[in-house]
DNA sequence: CCACTCAGTGTACAAGTGAACACAAATTCA
DNA sequence: TGAATTTGTGTTCACTTGTACACTGAGTGG
């Protein structure tokens, strides 16, 4: 057999697989018991203490998982682009198709984003974060919205990325076969964020207040 | 005593209230067991039976609850207008102000979008649809924005709630002592509306992609 | 090679769980 | 008044829960 601490990575995974299939029969991380876990997993409850102190040290790594893959993702959909002018949209496309492959892990951060304990909220919180802070640096690279300063640009990038987090969720409950309504979902959101990028565009040391 | 419906109602609202203390701990309701909220209440566990058949029910019928009371609170908010100039000012000032006498209703409503069941979660979204849709009223009735179509002012409107709520999460984690955060979140908050009222103004049929 | 480490096992127990059932007491209604 | 209705009680059942404890047996390292 392979040493130990490989087979030992590979039931922490089977525990962590395991979790996430309780949340994707819509049932919510935190009336997942250990012993339920330990059972799907396939190994018996006191093996869980190996690995973790309780259900929410579990959902706290977790979160730092999927953190490191959807960072993962947010690199591959920087390198796919295109032409400038719909970059909105292709990213947005890239996105909404990833969320649809890996679905369980937007329900479970969702879901924990507002259910989690304090610790798990701040722990997403301070991704979202990130991946506005990315954007924001993506934006000065491309030279886009120059005139805002550093305080406003990271007000679009955060009203951004929240746009997108929000609007996740309905895309979440939305079956995966109506592509009609997939399609009106995508073009709703594409010009939400172009109503926010075209405010940016026009924003002004003192604006009109509407 | 009183008659009977009264009396039924009373230990009702005990149950109901029960569950909200649950959610104010901290706790998700999905963790919450009848014979905890019985025990809360001040009841036995069985004449929990007498008025919800389970805590998914409960939880459903304390989203209708809260609804009618924000629902009056808008009308509140609304009937305080004073200069048209400070409209999104003053009524995020009310806004917050609420969030923090009442915490406990948008914690709860937090969890159960993301983390409740799908009828839940439908509810609270069609609830968040309403909202969306007065507001665009009112912003007809003011004359503002005249020249979106009604689908466009929908996206706006929408975006509008959906960035309210968004950020009506991080304020139920800011310390009601901290002022100063809050002021910061209040004025943050504000300058997203203002971008996306700014971006409205500018919304053209066929408007440059960023 | 042999003692050591340690991931996973199996047993055990007290506490908590949903729900069925018969019951009590009080309001309602004829 | 007296029967019916109905809210809340008390008991009981089989089941699940967290976690302590001693254990096994396969890597690991001197």
């Amino acid at each position: 057999m392979n040493n130990r601490q490989e087979r030992k990575l590979l039931t922490r995974q089977s525990l962590m697989n395991a979790a996430l299939q309780w949340v994707e029969e819509g049932q919510h991380i935190s009336s997942l018991s250990i012993r339920e876990v330990a059972k799907r997993a396939g190994v018996v409850p006191t093996a869980f203490y190996r690995h973790f102190n309780d259900v929410e040290d579990l959902a706290l790594n977790l979160v730092d998982e999927l953190s490191k893959v959807l960072r993962q993702l947010m690199r591959e959909v920087r390198q796919h682009r295109t032409d400038p002018r719909s970059l909105i949209r292709d990213s947005l496309s890239q996105y909404c198709e990833y969320v649809f492959r890996q679905r369980v892990y937007f329900v479970f951060l969702a879901q924990s984003l507002t259910g989690g304990t304090l610790t798990v909220r701040n722990a997403i919180r301070s991704e979202l974060q990130y991946f506005a802070n990315e954007l924001a640096l993506d934006l000065k690279r491309l030279g886009l919205l120059p005139q805002l300063s550093a305080d406003m640009l990271d007000n679009v990038t955060s009203l951004t990325i929240h746009t997108v987090a929000s609007s996740t969720m309905e895309l979440l409950d939305l079956p995966a076969s109506n592509t009609v309504a997939l399609a009106q979902f995508q073009r709703r959101l594409q010009r939400q964020l172009q109503l926010v990028f075209l405010g940016a565009a026009h924003w002004q040391p003192k604006p009109a207040q509407a």
